[in-house]
DNA sequence: ATGTAC
């Protein structure tokens, strides 16, 4: 495998089919198995693709490795559902608060912050909605324009976000999947399962971020609230339905890749235009789901600490979606599979609100490990602008039950100790695939990213209380 | 990931 080095952690792997650029330390790149490469030479493969990249979490997923950038010309190019997974929409949120670490280390008040959050917002498979009254086809249509305006508690919540609506042809959700409407109905604003989660942390800023931090209404200990969800049912029914469409259309068209997970479709085709249509409806429903989970966050605080607490948003972004995106001149379909768009100051891309400083890029650490809050470079061109989207999954589910005890999962969220990080679970049990154990060293792969000149870090998120669903 | 399920 010939391997050109572009520089610190900037690798340009040379495959059968085409280039892949792999940003990575030694250490992390060493850890790549085989079947990443094999994947991304089956990728390749799909025609006329302009960019293949892996940030240093990619892993096996199906089709396609998460951790992925791929990118096409709008004009000629393809899209496919398999480079955006399933879980459509899914990302991260961050509230902050006026509270201070010392305001909540009494584990009396972490304990009423989680069950007033477990209230507020479901977190168990077949809980329904506090939001009946918000019409989802209105949601799905016009993202957080959908949304009734008492659920907007400032336009604040509307302006600092990645997207607050997704625009397409309408006309196409006549091809909805069945029962789709039935089935996603009642889960807006529930946090859903897997690796799913709401975390209280406090924050951790290094003194040379401290300007920038301070420009983002961020300070040393301060309580912010993370959150990890997505499309629920919606996303999910659409990313299986159009698999199958679009796989049979390649048999028709007789395309043949090697792996028969890998789907795709010609942007200009009809079902590449229904299936893009329709991710963006599950966009959507993605960034209306966060803002509605962050919603009951803010009842649940507001319960514990008073109605005078504001929680403003600091970001909502995604880390799997298609998105045509302005590069090089001329329109483009940027898939990002678990990677996590992270632009620099000035960047034209920018929302409003981070015009001059770049967006916060909001990536999530495993269970008991820190997150972080990140801030693009120019330099981070190289991957189109994508950096991670986590530590990425070290072994499967089921290797990590084999493997790991609750007695070990308790102990790596140093239960009984000051320390601790409290859990809305009475028992770690039906969790254990989510321990710290399952994932990589979420430093390790910050390290290689910050390395590799994508990002810097802004702030360190220490967990003080988790919210996982079942 | 998902009101799963070759």
């Amino acid at each position: 495998m010939q391997q050109i080095n572009h520089g610190s952690n900037h690798h340009e792997i040379v495959l059968e089919h085409g280039k892949l650029h792999v940003f990575a330390n030694e250490e992390v790149l060493e850890s790549f198995q085989s079947k990443v490469y094999e994947m991304a030479d089956n990728n390749l493969r799909i025609p006329r693709n302009v960019y293949m990249g892996y940030t240093p979490d990619a892993h096996v997923g199906v089709g396609t490795c998460i951790g992925t950038t791929a990118v096409w010309n709008m004009e000629d190019g393809c899209v496919s559902p398999s480079i955006v997974g399933v879980d459509i929409g899914c990302g991260m949120r961050v509230h902050t608060t006026s509270l201070h670490r010392n305001d909540i280390v009494d584990k009396k008040i972490r304990r009423a912050l989680i069950a007033a959050i477990e209230k507020y917002v479901p977190t168990n498979e077949r809980t329904n909605t506090h939001y009946a009254d918000i019409d989802i086809m209105n949601v799905v249509q016009h993202g957080l324009g959908g949304l009734p305006d008492k659920y907007v508690p400032d336009n604040q919540w509307l302006t600092h976000v990645e997207q607050a609506v997704f625009q397409y042809e309408h006309a196409y959700l006549e091809h909805l999947p069945p029962r789709i409407l039935k089935n996603a109905h009642g889960q807006l604003g529930t946090l859903g399962s897997g690796n799913h989660f709401i975390e209280i942390q406090y924050l951790e800023i290094s003194e040379d971020q401290r300007e920038l931090a301070a420009k983002w209404g961020l300070f040393e200990g301060q309580v912010v609230v993370m959150i990890h969800s997505g499309s629920r049912a919606w996303g999910a029914m659409l990313g299986r339905e159009y698999n199958m469409a679009l796989k049979e259309a390649m048999h028709l068209w007789g395309v043949h890749n090697p792996d028969p997970n890998l789907i795709y479709a010609p942007i200009a085709s009809r079902e590449g235009q229904t299936y893009l249509n329709l991710m963006y409806s599950a966009l959507n429903f993605a960034v209306s789901n966060r803002h509605m989970i962050a919603f009951g966050v803010r009842e649940a605080f507001r319960e514990v600490f008073g109605s005078e607490l504001e929680m403003p948003v600091l970001y909502d972004l995604m880390h799997n979606y298609a998105l045509k995106e302005f590069h090089r001149n001329r329109p483009m379909l940027v898939h990002r599979k678990g990677a996590t768009r992270a632009l620099p100051p000035n960047h034209f891309l920018n929302t409003p609100a981070y015009k001059t400083t770049g967006h916060p890029a909001l990536i999530p650490g495993s269970m008991g490990t820190s997150s972080y809050i990140m801030v693009g470079r120019e330099e981070g061109i190289k991957n189109f602008y994508s950096i991670c989207h986590g530590a990425g999954r070290a072994r499967s589910r089921r290797a990590t039950k084999e493997l790991v005890t609750v007695d070990q999962f308790q102990q790596s969220l140093r239960v009984g100790t000051e320390d601790e990080v409290l859990v809305n679970h009475r028992t770690l049990e039906k969790i254990l695939d989510e321990c710290p154990q399952a994932y990589k060293n979420v430093d390790e792969i910050i390290d290689s990213v910050v390395g590799a000149s994508l990002a810097d870090v802004v702030a360190k998120c220490k967990p003080m209380a988790a919210i996982k669903g079942l």
